[in-house]
DNA sequence: TTGCTGACCGACG
DNA sequence: CCGTCGGCCAGCA
């Protein structure tokens, strides 16, 4: 394991192993990594993201609601939008449509890493 | 070193 | 039903 055991590597793991066409939601992660109540930390995990070499998908991350809430975020508020509709998933005003069939749990799928 | 902020979520009144 | 507050961890002034 080379991973640092560090909350932001753990974060980018995560988000990494997101599927092509699917989505997650912050609380997904947090709760994923043991910390449920860390959702908030997970968005400043990528945040510094796009500050770090590797492309991390991290327009598959949303709110629970299926909410962009990190448009603002991608530089430009139609990206991360833009981002999700070529990846096949459905984006309207900013929030995600059949979120719940696009949404991907970590701690299903990976059953624990 | 201390304190505030941040791409959230859930509980409480 | 809707508004407000606390909590979690890390980075920055």
């Amino acid at each position: 394991m080379e991973n640092k055991n560090g909350f932001f590597e753990q974060v980018y793991q995560v988000v990494l192993q997101i599927p092509y066409g699917r989505v997650t939601s912050y609380g997904a992660i947090a709760a994923y990594l043991g910390s449920k109540g860390s959702a908030r930390m997970v968005g400043w995990a990528l945040n510094s993201s796009r500050f770090s070499k590797v492309s991390i998908p991290a327009h598959r991350v949303v709110n629970q609601a299926g909410l962009l809430t990190g448009k603002r975020h991608f530089g430009g508020q139609d990206i991360m939008e833009e981002l999700l509709r070529s990846e096949g998933i459905t984006v309207e005003g900013g929030q995600i449509m059949n979120m719940e069939h696009y949404f991907w749990d970590p701690s299903k799928e990976l059953e624990g890493y």
